[in-house]
This record gives C-alpha cells, structure tokens and sequence, in this order.
RNA sequence: GAGCCUGUAGCACAGUGGAUAGGGCAACGGCCUUCUAAGCCGUAGGUCGGGGGUUCGAAUCCCUCCAGGCUCGCCA
C-alpha cells in the first residue's frame, strides 16, 4: 500500500457514516482546491439524502464524532459541507523522506506484477525506409510502458513487428539489380535504398513492365531464391543497424524483432482453425469472417489472388505471442487510424475462442503532421527523426556556450538534454491529440520542456555537491527541531508530491498514459524552484540545514528516476 | 452516409461529478554582490464549440446540433 492509499485509509477508519462503507468513504476523497485547506478532503452532500441531514450539519458532525488524538493532523476542519484533513508535515515528513532516501532509485518500485509477461508492440518500423517523427510517439510511448511495466515488477517483452514483407521489396529488389550498388549502399545506408525506391517509381510510371518484373521479384523472394533472400537480408541489416541508432539515442529496447516476415509460414494454421470453427466465408472471391453481427465490416483474411493481409499476420503473430510469452497482456501501441482493424482482429480471436482476447489491449495515439500538410515521402516532405534529433543537440550545444561556457564534455550533456527535450516533447500532452510538429514548438527548452526538469535537477545535485556530505548525513528521523525547517508552504507542497510517486506510476499502467508521468515531474520541479527559491539549503540556520538539504536529496532521486522511466537522461551539470 | 476521436485564454494544452476552471508559450512589469536566471514573482487574457436535459452541484454524465480529424473488403 502507498502512502497516499495509508493515508485515505487512515482518514477513513476514523469516520463512521451509517449504510456507507469505509471503502466508499475512502473513494469519496478528493484533494481540495488549496493546499493551505489540507490534504484530504471529504464532500458530504452525496450523504445529505441517505441521513436525512444537511451536507454543513453532517460535515460539522464527522468533525466532532473523530476522536483522534491529532498526532497525525494540524487540522481537521469542515467548511461548507466539506471535511478537510490537513496531515502534520512533521509526522509524514520523516516518514516520505526516509523512504525515498533509503530506498533511492528502487522508490515506488512494486512487486505487483510478479510472474506477470507483457507484450508491448511498439515502433515497428519499415525495412528499407527511414524514422520520421511520425514513429516518435510509438517509440518513446512504448519505451516510456516497457520501463515503467519493469518497475512495477512485470516482465515486459519489446516487440518491433517489422513491416518487412510485401510487393516493395520486390520492387527494391529490382531497382537495386538495376541501378544500385554495394559501396553506395555500404556508405549511404537506407537513404540510398530510398533513392532507388523512388527511382524506380519514377521510372515505372513510362516502363509498367518493371512492375511485373517487380512481382516476379518478389515471388522468387517468397519462394526462398537464394540471391533474393541475401538481397532482402542485405536491405534489412542495413535499415535495422541505422534505426538501432536512433533506437540507442531514445534509449529504447526491444526482446523481438519478429515481424511481417516471420508470421509467414504461421497463417495457415490460424486460418484452418477459424474454418475449422466455421467462422470464414468466401464473399467476391476473398475470405473473410463476417462481423456484421457486430456492426463492423468484415475481417480480410486472404485476398482473391490467394494472398493473406495484415489482419491474418496480426493473427498469427497473436497466437504466436500467447504460446511463447504466455502474456498477462499484450498491447498494441499504434496511432488510431488503426482503431477498427484492431477492434476487429480482437474480436475474431475472441469468436475463435481465446479467452484471452480481453488481454488485446490496442494503445491509441494521435497524427503527426507538419503546418503544410500530412507528411509523405513521395513528395519529399518528411522530416527525418534523426535530422529532429541533430537540431535539438545543436541548439542545446549552443545555449550552453552562452550559460555556462566553462563546462567540459559539452557535447556530452548537449546530447542528453537535446534528445531529452525531443523524448519529453512528445510525451507531454495526451497521447491521442494529434501534432502539428514545428522545430519552433519542439526545440523549445523553456517552460514545461525536458531541459526544465534536468536543469531543476542540475541546481539540486549543485547543492548536494557543494554540501559535500556523505550518505549517512541524510538519515532520518529528523528531530522536532530540524523538521521546523521544512515547516513552510513550499516544503509541504513538495513533500506532499514526492509521496505521490507511487500512485502516479499505477495511473501511467491503468490509462497506458505516459503523460501522466511527465507532468508528475513537471509538477515536482515546479514545487522544487518554488522551495529552492524561498528557502536558504547550504546557508540555512544550522538546525534547519540536514532536514532542507534531505528534502533536496529526495528530489533529486524523484527527477532523476521520473526522467529515467521516460528515457531522458539526467545530465549532473548544464 | 455510418462509426470512432477531438473541440477549454492569441497559440499549443492539464483538468472526466465537488469549493473561486489551472500551469506553459507569446505580451507587459519586476527579481542575479548569497545554493546554476534553461529559473522565480506579478499583470493582463475564459459564453470550457452552441443549445437542451439529469443532479444539491456539470468543462466532466445524457440528448441534439456545429466544426475539424480518422476509419469504413482485397494497403499496412
């Protein structure tokens, strides 16, 4: 149990309310609109009907009925129908501090998902073809789960669902035979398959045989020809060693690369079962399994010319998954274009039977696009995730010549804070609102941005530094004496954050929202300036200094493991 | 046409039943001889898309209309 949850028990056992349960009381507790009003507050007008009584007279009576005997309160007061429970800073002070000290980075780790696997689709890249910011929220979405999912004790399994099958790579295997070359693609890596890619287009808008020759490529690649499938591993080895860099910077990972590719031999089994079931049908020529019953259109299984589809690989990567992994849940994190196929695709596994088809969790995100239009690549009009990438070090590199010229390894931290000030861009906001993206909007490094937490971390571990204290300088309790220095409006506001640790992580896993997190940790930064400027920590009067420089301890270790969870490094200096 | 999503300050967003709707950017005015000013404080800015309903109480729930986005059998 957290200390938030302890604590709305705590409030709750004090309370007796006639037909109402102690857990409804606990529900029923909501912040006030003021920290000065306390931590807890409870509405009473949902009781006014069922007592016969007026929300102020019963909030008046709860009041007086607590006989507690205020150790763990300042104040127990009701106002207009509220009860409010402000909790003593100097009670719950040493016990938050303690925690978070002792236990440091493993701070609201959990056990909960012990022997709990979670399969979590994210990024599935193309082979052949660049990163976009299109592929950033995926990426750093299914990065941000993966890491959080791992604190809380499960066993997360990163899976990157390759688009590697399809007619293109046909046509890429022809373009190369034509006017491609090994050196060039050795030194350009994916951007010269690009190029002969849309060569190729061009090409076969006046040459429709190179079409067929295309097809044909293909199926000798289907077939197993030998010097097709060296070619085709020769393009994946390529694509995936200039992805893995990118992948590197986000600090993102994956257990599985198993993609279009590796469910080919798969699908025929799957689609025997769901004959075998009754479930498929042939309508003009193609297989289908009908789900007008169910208001959607039906789900394609194979195609009129024999071939199988997207749905029937996601099947057959579904059964694939639930017999290696045997998940506890497997989420899909893909943009919402998608949302039909996969209500679709969980609804075929759940006709067939699997009764984990409830355990199909599809993870929704918004569009990116840029202030001229929709991106595509056809029309040159795509802004490469690692050009993104570049920038945002670039300008960090230079702000930093500015502020603080004499720092070393400058192109170190430039890095961390660029590439964090990217990852936390779009993590920020709800992930289903769609992107206008502008450099302007994600190069920015003032406000509610990445570079703020890891600036706002910078100025705590500066203190520390200064300090030069050892461990043991922070061990708790503190006595009544030092704790009068975290007696203050700021402190309070900031410790009553840092407890909240835990139940933020738990709300990230229940919604699947990474933002949540993120602006945790806006919020606690924001606390901290607020604390760092009205109170003195190094110069502070002797008896406060250990309990104030504690509380900067504490959050250092809140900023730092937030941003890890979010795969944002924490530089030490900026 | 149908289904789903979105609509909150000039801009981009938090807030899904509770007290006076909040932070950021931009604007304006302050704060560096003391712990990193990528910071802090203040001012200004709102018919919470419109209308109706439910409720002691609605940005939040229901209905309806409007605007934008996505999707709707052989792409993924």
């Amino acid at each position: 149990m957290s200390i938030v949850e302890e604590k709305k028990a705590y409030i709750s056992s004090l309370i007796k309310i006639d037909n109402v349960s102690n857990i409804e009381i606990q529900e029923s507790l909501i912040p006030p609109p003021d920290p000065e009003l306390g931590d807890f507050a409870l509405p009473c007008f949902k009781f006014a009907k069922l007592l016969k009584t007026s929300p102020v007279k019963i909030a008046e009576n709860i009041v007086s009925s607590i006989t507690d005997d205020h150790t763990m309160f300042d104040k127990i007061v009701a106002i207009n129908g509220y009860v409010n429970f402000k909790f003593n800073i100097r009670a719950s002070a040493n016990r938050v501090l303690s925690e978070i000290v002792t236990q440091k980075s493993t701070y609201a780790n959990s056990s909960e998902g012990m022997g709990r696997t979670i399969c979590i689709d994210y990024s599935s890249i193309n082979i052949a073809k660049l990163m976009h910011i299109g592929h950033l929220s995926t990426t750093v979405i299914g990065g941000a789960l993966y890491r959080i999912y791992k604190k809380l004790g499960y066993n997360p399994i990163g899976i990157n669902h390759l688009g590697d099958w399809g007619t293109q790579f046909g046509k890429l295997i022809v373009a190369f035979k034509l006017w491609g070359n090994i050196e060039k693609l050795t030194n350009d890596g994916v951007s010269a398959l690009t190029e002969i890619y849309v060569k190729f287009h061009a090409e076969s808008e006046t040459k429709p045989e190179l079409l067929d020759m295309a097809r044909a490529a293909f199926k000798r690649l289907e077939d197993g020809d030998p010097e097709s499938v060296q070619l085709f591993e020769l393009f994946k080895k390529i694509t995936l060693d200039e992805v893995n860099k990118v992948y590197d910077r986000l600090h993102v990972h994956f257990d599985s690369y198993n993609g279009e590719a590796f469910y080919n031999d798969k699908m025929d089994v799957v689609i025997n079962e769901l004959d075998s079931l009754n479930l498929t049908e042939i309508s003009d020529g193609a297989k289908i399994v009908d789900l007008s019953k169910y208001d959607m259109p039906p789900c394609l299984l194979v195609r009129s010319d024999g071939a199988t589809l997207y749905a029937t690989r996601d099947l057959a990567a579904a059964y694939y998954r639930k017999r290696t992994y045997d998940f506890y849940k497997c989420i899909y994190v893909v943009a919402y274009q998608q949302n039909l196929h996969f209500k679709q695709l969980f609804k075929v596994l759940e006709l067939a039977g699997k009764t984990w088809a409830k355990d199909m969790i599809h993870v929704p995100f918004g569009m990116v696009s840029l202030e001229e239009g929709a991106m595509s690549t056809r029309r040159g009009n795509v802004i490469l995730l690692m050009d993104v990438l570049s920038k945002a070090v670039e300008k960090s590199a230079e702000i930093m010549t500015v502020k603080n010229p004499a720092l070393k390894d400058k192109m170190e931290i430039a890095e961390k804070i660029g590439v964090g000030a990217i990852t936390f861009f779009a993590l920020n906001n709800n992930r289903i609102k769609d992107i206008v993206f502008s450099y302007d909007k994600a190069l920015s490094f003032d406000g509610e941005t990445g570079p703020y937490i890891q600036y706002t971390n910078v100025r705590a571990l500066s203190i520390l530094r200064n300090l030069g204290v050892s461990d043991d300088y922070f061990s708790i309790p503190f006595t009544d004496d030092e704790l009068a220095g975290l007696d203050n409006k700021e402190s309070a506001i900031l410790l009553s954050l840092l407890e909240k640790m835990p139940d933020i992580l738990t709300q990230v896993i229940e919604k699947f929202e990474p933002s949540i997190l993120s602006r945790y940790i806006i919020d606690v930064a924001k606390a901290f300036n607020r604390f760092y400027l009205e109170n003195r920590i190094m110069n502070a009067e002797t008896n406060y200094r250990r309990a104030r420089a504690t509380l900067t301890y504490a959050t250092h270790i809140i900023l730092e493991e937030g941003l890890r969870l979010l795969g944002i490094d924490a530089p030490t200096e900026m």
